[in-house]
DNA sequence: TATAGAGTTATCATAGTTGATAACTCCGAA
DNA sequence: TTCGGAGTTATCAACTATGATAACTCTATA
């Protein structure tokens, strides 16, 4: 094993991560913590608010916000936290270009 | 007890049961089960071939597209029925008017 | 430096969704 | 009237999100 093979292997797995991170930039989940954390800081709330309304816990508030990509939440839990910040939830759904 | 008194209370049950409904219609959770039927029969598929796209059986489909208001589905289930229908999904935030 | 506020992470129990199977209704076509 | 396709409902097991508590980091500030 010399120090150039652990280079290697560093660079190859921070380019992974970073594949990693765009490929989750894109998907739904990783949008909608973008739009609650905005909604909420708009709001000009804390995590702790927020959870004194929905009769939780700021850690819960922060898991929501944060989930790492395998955990997926319940559609009404993400009604209850767009109501605590004075929003409604609606589903679109777009249309992907499968067949060129 | 009198055949009136029957009638009264089938009316009132009635009366009941349409509120209810109304309050429902207006549920994210109702739009969007009527936009799944609507999705899945724009593309001209069956909850059937839907299952097995999704390596799920179709009674499961059934139930996500008539859960009854007390349940709510995952975010990662509603993504996956989309994907299977062609569609993504997108999560909207609507303002309340709150404050008049 | 120490104190408080804001947020994160770990953990476990509980509640709830989903997977899987089976039996059922309904409807249109042979 | 029979038959098969499409959808519904019930049930239970397996899985996973959420509730709750505690300990932690980080930052601003006194």
């Amino acid at each position: 094993m010399s120090r150039t093979t652990l280079s290697k292997f560093k660079k190859k797995a921070l380019t992974k991560v970073s594949v990693k991170k765009e490929y989750e930039a894109l998907s739904p989940a990783y949008k909608l913590r973008k739009k609650l954390i905005a909604l909420r800081q708009k709001a000009g709330l804390t995590q702790e608010q927020i959870a004194t309304v929905l009769h939780t816990q700021k850690s819960n508030i922060s898991r929501l916000e944060n989930a790492n990509s395998t955990n997926s939440p319940k559609l009404s839990t993400i009604e209850e936290y767009a109501q605590a910040v004075g929003y409604e939830v609606e589903i679109k759904f777009i249309p992907t270009q499968k067949n060129t």
